[in-house]
DNA sequence: TTTAATCCCAAGTAAAATGATTGGAATTCA
DNA sequence: TGAATTCCAATCATTTTACTTGGGATTAAA
């Protein structure tokens, strides 16, 4: 039940995009030391996001990578998916119908996955990037210290 | 975000051992031909619920496996983390200590993945066998219809 | 007492997924 | 013009997954 290093570079990635958003376009390459990621790798994720209309880019010399909207428009949930596909613990519960199962109609493990399912999705649409920030502060302002990330 | 084949068709051996609860012991092959497993592959995810004290095994002729106590006390999220290990979308979100990470005293993304963890493992850890077998019960009532599994 | 049915155990393996690396073209600012 | 960057495509090593293979040990029933 992990996540792939997709799912979780993804986020870590976002973060750090919404931690410097409005602070014009940033440089995958400082992003990648930041979040100790091969910038090769995140290149190829964020290729991803960027189609998928989350960040927005600037090509060439002092070019890079912004949040395409605020932070408090995006959540984990749409970072995680866009990134890993939909989230289901197994296949008879994503949307695709291709992947119904005979049973379907009366398997009692269905029910248990269906739950799972929807418990993860609600945790991770109720989270905004914007939320994310402001427990960062948080914990920056009661420990009276910074971390540069 | 899957799970892998070990959690869900041994939920669904468990379920099967839950169905013929108190008669007697259930020869594998049966239950592998009623959820349309491999024999040899089930064998293997029932000695590790054996291992772990939930099943019990009778060897030789007329002999099977059945569960070690009754459905109620039988948590899906004790057969799924006896198989498949400590559920979470993240090393770094496991007991074990030595997966921490040195960021984790600041880490906002390490919040997040706790959320889905504890998210996941309240769902698991509030539906027992009995639950699924009462489910079951309803169906079969409720369609006027006897599924044979 | 034999035989068939069963559990028990260990090793091997093919395919897929993961997590990158490699190499280079296109774009743009200074 | 050159350095910094994004963009793109292909390749690849390793690990994990989901089995298969083969055989030994035990026991009920004929």
């Amino acid at each position: 039940m992990k996540l792939s290093t997709k799912g979780r570079y993804g986020l870590k990635a976002m973060f750090d995009l919404a931690i410097h958003y409005g602070d014009g376009p940033i440089a995958l390459k400082h992003i990648a030391e930041r979040q100790e990621i091969s910038d090769h790798y995140l290149e190829q994720l964020i290729a991803i996001l960027r189609k998928a209309g989350l960040v927005k880019s600037v090509r060439g010399a002092q070019g890079g990578y912004m949040l395409a909207t605020a932070p408090k428009t995006i959540t984990v949930g749409i970072i995680i998916r866009t990134l890993e596909g939909p989230l289901a613990p197994s296949d008879c519960v994503t949307e695709e119908e291709s992947k119904a199962c005979k049973k379907a109609s009366y398997c009692v493990t269905k029910v248990v996955w269906e739950k799972i399912r929807d418990s993860v999705n609600d945790v991770i649409d109720s989270i905004t990037l914007q939320d994310m920030l402001e427990d960062y502060n948080k914990i920056q302002n009661k420990d009276n210290y910074m971390f540069y990330i």
